[in-house]
DNA sequence: GAGCACTGC
């Protein structure tokens, strides 16, 4: 989208700023609660949650899940191990320790709501040891991400007094502290996951609380749908006609925690049929919420103009606009910057700061330095802002009530590519946004859209799983005995969508007609990998490949970009890329830089490494996390027995035939229009621009994905030969 | 000519 700058300047004639800009309705909806722990009820007597009514009651206003506040007050001087105490008694959950106990012990299935700011996720693991309702098993605690359960684990160690390691751990993907005395662990729930390829009852755990259910993760909800399965057979609970649920003896119990912060909590409680729902108040400051009093057509102009109402009307503070996507950043970055130039001289200064996760990280950074003096700080930011970065200063919200959703069309239903398109956002993540202004003091949130819009919205985001391909997932279950048709899930997936990742494995050879595992499925499943990457690992060791192919798939399965991209030094970027450019295409220029970075480490120091980095734009957290993701997919070979040494050498062609046995669904051929159509599909793409082929009209290429923005595209894009089309042809019509 | 956010023994 592009903002119009506007040709007369709104600030020559500030009536005619007061009467463009938004009109906004105050909804007296001002959170009142207290902020100070005294006057918090920890615990709601006779906690049987009676209606949602109650909860949002309570949660009125903006609560939300917070990992690493929860944790807390990181800032806080934690020297002292008497102060640490006081902290802890003066947390809002505090009061309620011992009556969360009762429940504990009494329940095998609790459902915490927790406030921001409660103290649940560091408390309650602490409470269920100290009170020795944990036997001698291990506390799990399970969170979303990795930042969250690392830091929790750190924090709750110091609260203990105890070295991070020892009683009190963490294991997280490629970082792990624990020993055979840790009783409280914070872990991924993928790790956890994970953990039940190896131990289906999960039977080293006496509890597992599973943090941040509310934002239904797909691992979240794979572990949920186990952990009732398991609770059956650990509790021996039997149904019983006319009596219901009756336990019988058990040996070794499991207690279940389910941690959310949402609206919706009671569709937890219904799915562990009896599970007890508890509410615990947060401290979270008051943060006065304002509806435009009409719905706002342009979002971007909208919140320029919001903007400079809180510029010119409101006291000093920080101003954080959410808005979906880098485009309507970078748009309206440059609109504040042209019109608070203009701004008298006497005028405090703005001070714009854009924030998205594919930034390079040094401009990321300038967010969290002080606000200069006679400055406000503006920052534009993406969903990154809403529960992963914490920026302090916040005053101010502009919440646009837009975000960018990536959602997977199944293949049977003509797709079989991921969307990602600019949609509405949810309640809770209305109050999450408007949250981040009430984080040091009062705050403001101005929503661009009606109180009306706000209602209307769904209340919580659409579980994962209703949005994901699941041919990962449906390979790891089959691993376990299991089936996503079968799993006894909160939401259960799109037909279309488990027949597609049906279709995708049985093509991939993981799947035999007969929807059971086969040799090579077990194999695929053993590695962290996507089916396709992990099928492309497996043929490398026909073509004698392997090394390179592990090279290859390592900076794909990177959570960060390899290539930064800088608008500003666009043709510099491009002549560093061109060292790396492969005539093959995008996969084989990643090993060219995968290659020259290992040969520049044997000889450049760290400092030497990160300047080659910076100097050739590409972006070392990538490279990094790669060479770990590497190590691990060696280790993976050397257990199933696969030599990981084995190269190639020069050649590039068993290179492209081992991912073209992965990537054998995303093939497509070049139509005299210059477009590409799917050689097993419907569709026609284009090749993204920041493809080594763009523009190179070669006739037959694989594709890592499609994403579906504009038009269609295909990114990580190869050039194959077209015979190599035939030969899967063959695969189509088998099936 | 274009890039929401997470994550994996």
């Amino acid at each position: 989208m592009s903002v119009a700058v506007k040709q007369s300047p709104l600030f020559n004639d500030r009536k005619s700023f007061k009467r463009s800009r938004p009109s906004w309705v105050d909804d007296g909806n001002e959170d009142r609660r207290q902020k100070t722990p005294s006057k918090v009820t920890g615990l709601s007597p006779n906690s049987h949650l009676k209606s949602p009514k109650k909860a949002r009651k309570s949660l009125n206003g903006f609560t939300g899940p917070s990992k690493i506040e929860d944790s807390g007050r990181a800032s806080v001087n934690v020297s002292k191990p008497l102060q640490i105490q006081e902290q802890r008694s003066k947390l809002p959950i505090a009061k309620g320790k011992e009556a969360l106990i009762r429940e504990f012990r009494e329940n095998d299935v609790t459902v915490l709501l927790g406030e921001t700011g409660s103290g649940k996720t560091t408390q309650v693991p602490q409470y269920l040891l100290e009170s020795g309702l944990a036997g001698d098993g291990i506390i799990a605690v399970t969170q979303p991400r990795k930042v969250a359960a690392t830091s929790l684990a750190a924090r709750v160690a110091t609260e203990q007094n105890v070295n991070l390691g020892s009683s009190v751990g963490y294991s997280v993907r490629f970082d792990e502290r624990f020993s055979p005395e840790t009783r409280i662990k914070y872990m991924t729930d993928g790790m956890i996951v994970r953990e039940l390829m190896s131990d289906s009852l999960l039977s080293k755990y006496s509890v597992v609380i599973v943090d941040e259910a509310h934002e239904r993760s797909l691992r979240t909800d794979l572990l949920i749908a186990n952990l009732k399965t398991i609770l059956r057979q650990r509790n021996n609970i039997q149904d019983v006609k006319g009596k219901g649920k009756v336990k019988g003896n058990a040996s070794n119990p499991l207690k279940v925690i389910i941690m959310s912060a949402t609206l919706d909590a009671e569709k937890f409680g219904l799915f562990f049929e009896g599970a007890k729902i508890l509410y615990v108040q947060g401290r979270q400051h008051p943060v006065k919420i304002y509806h435009s009093s009409q719905g706002q057509v342009d979002y971007v102009d909208a919140a320029m103009r919001t903007f400079f109402q809180i510029h010119t009307d409101y006291p000093p503070g920080d101003v954080l606009i959410f808005l979906p996507g880098q485009e309507d950043i970078e748009s309206l970055e440059k609109t504040i910057q042209i019109y608070s130039n203009q701004l008298p001289h006497d005028h405090m200064l703005v001070l714009t700061c854009p924030m998205y996760a594919s930034q390079a990280a040094g401009q990321n950074s300038k967010v969290f330095h002080p606000t200069p003096p006679n400055t406000r700080k503006c920052i534009l930011a993406t969903n990154i802002a809403e529960t992963s970065i914490t920026i302090p200063g916040v005053k101010y919200v502009i919440d646009t009530g837009k975000c960018k959703e990536k959602r997977y069309l199944a293949r049977n239903t003509g797709g079989g590519f991921d969307t990602l398109l600019i949609r509405d956002i949810t309640q809770s993540s209305a109050m999450q946004r408007a949250g981040r202004a009430g984080r040091e003091g009062a705050g403001h949130c101005f929503r661009l859209y009606t109180e009306d819009a706000f209602k209307a919205m769904a209340l919580s985001a659409e579980p994962e799983i209703m949005r994901c391909s699941l041919s990962s997932s449906l390979l790891q279950l089959k691993c376990l005995g299991q089936d996503l048709e079968t799993l006894d899930l909160m939401d259960q997936p799109a037909d279309e969508s488990m027949k597609s990742s049906l279709i995708v494995l049985f093509l991939l050879g993981a799947l035999d007609r007969e929807k059971e595992i086969t040799s090579v499925g077990r194999q695929m499943a053993a590695f962290p990998l996507e089916p396709v990457y992990s099928r492309a690992v497996i043929a490398s060791t026909e073509y004698g490949c392997t090394q390179e192919v592990l090279d290859i798939v390592s900076v794909l399965s990177a959570s960060s970009k390899l290539f930064v991209e800088s608008s500003e030094q666009r043709d510099a970027v491009s002549e560093a890329r061109q060292k790396f450019r492969h005539v093959c295409g995008d996969h084989l220029t990643i090993l060219n830089v995968v290659k020259a970075y290992q040969e520049i480490a044997q000889s450049e120091s760290k400092s030497g490494r990160k300047e080659w980095c910076r100097r050739h734009f590409l972006n070392e957290r990538a490279l990094l996390e790669a060479n770990d993701i590497r190590d691990q997919l060696r280790q993976t070979c050397q257990r199933l027995g696969i030599d990981h040494r084995v190269s190639c050498g020069e050649k590039d062609d068993p290179v492209i035939q081992s991912l073209g046995h992965g990537l054998a669904l995303n093939m497509a051929l070049l139509q005299p229009d210059g477009f590409y159509k799917q050689a097993i599909g419907q569709s026609v793409v284009k090749i993204h621009p920041s493809s080594t082929l763009c523009d190179k009209k070669t006739p037959a290429i694989i594709y890592d994905e499609l994403v579906y923005t504009n038009q269609i595209y295909a990114r990580g894009v190869s050039k194959i030969p077209k015979s190599f089309i035939l030969t899967f042809g063959t695969l189509k019509l088998q099936s």
